[in-house]
DNA sequence: CGGATTTGACCGGCGC
DNA sequence: GCGCCGGTCAAATCCG
C-alpha cells in the first residue's frame, strides 16, 4: 500500500526512461524547434498531450488526491532554449530556484480563460543542454496552432 | 493601453 | 513545533 505513497517523480525517472535515443541532433536545431511540428502522446485513455519532436523519453504520472484521476506528463528534451512553442499560449507564473539543481524552474499556465494546464520547465542539474518539461491538466480547447484545424485560408504558423 | 514578465513575498505540506 | 522546500500570488514593470 506503500507504494503509491512515493509515485512522484525525479530527474533519476527520465534517464531509465529511453524512449527514442538515436534522435541526437547537435545544438543548432534550437531555432528550428520552434516551428517543428508536435507529436501527440496518448498514453493513457482520454489523455493527450502534444510533444516535441525531438523527445527522448517521457513519463506519465498518475495524480492521487483531489487531483485523482488526472495525469501528469513529463519528458525529457535535449534543447537549448526552454521555452518552446507547442502551439499553447503559456503564461509565466513563477520561478523558482530548485534545491540540488543549480538552474531555475519556471512556472507557465495556458493563458486561454478556463484553462487550468500547468507546465514547468527546469533544466537538467549536469546536463544543461537537457531540458525536462512537464504538463499538468487536460486543455480546455483544441491547439490552437493545430494544423488539421485550421481554417482554409489561414496558415500563420508553418508558413515559410 | 492591454496583456505578459518579473521577482520577492507568502503559504502550506512534510520531515525531523 | 519549527524550519526547509516547492508552488503560487501579486504588484510593479516591460513591451508590442
Amino acid at each position: 500500500m506503500e507504494l503509491n505513497r512515493d509515485d512522484h517523480l525525479d530527474v533519476e525517472d527520465f534517464l531509465v526512461l529511453p524512449h527514442l535515443e538515436t534522435h541526437k541532433e547537435p545544438a543548432a536545431t534550437c531555432s528550428s524547434l520552434k516551428a517543428k511540428p508536435s507529436i501527440t502522446l496518448s498514453p493513457v485513455n482520454g489523455s493527450r498531450w502534444d510533444l516535441p519532436r525531438n523527445y527522448e523519453g517521457y513519463v506519465v504520472e498518475r495524480m492521487e488526491g483531489e487531483d485523482a484521476g488526472k495525469f501528469k506528463v513529463s519528458f525529457r528534451t535535449r534543447s537549448c532554449i526552454e521555452i518552446m512553442d507547442d502551439g499553447y499560449k503559456w503564461r509565466k507564473y513563477g520561478k523558482k530556484k530548485i534545491k540540488n539543481n543549480p538552474n531555475p524552474r519556471h512556472y507557465y499556465r495556458c493563458s486561454r480563460e478556463g484553462c487550468k494546464v500547468k507546465k514547468r520547465v527546469e533544466r537538467e542539474r549536469e546536463d544543461e543542454q537537457f531540458v525536462i518539461t512537464t504538463y499538468e491538466g487536460k486543455h480546455n480547447h483544441e491547439n490552437p496552432a493545430a494544423a488539421t484545424s485550421l481554417p482554409p485560408h489561414q496558415n500563420p504558423l508553418g508558413y515559410h
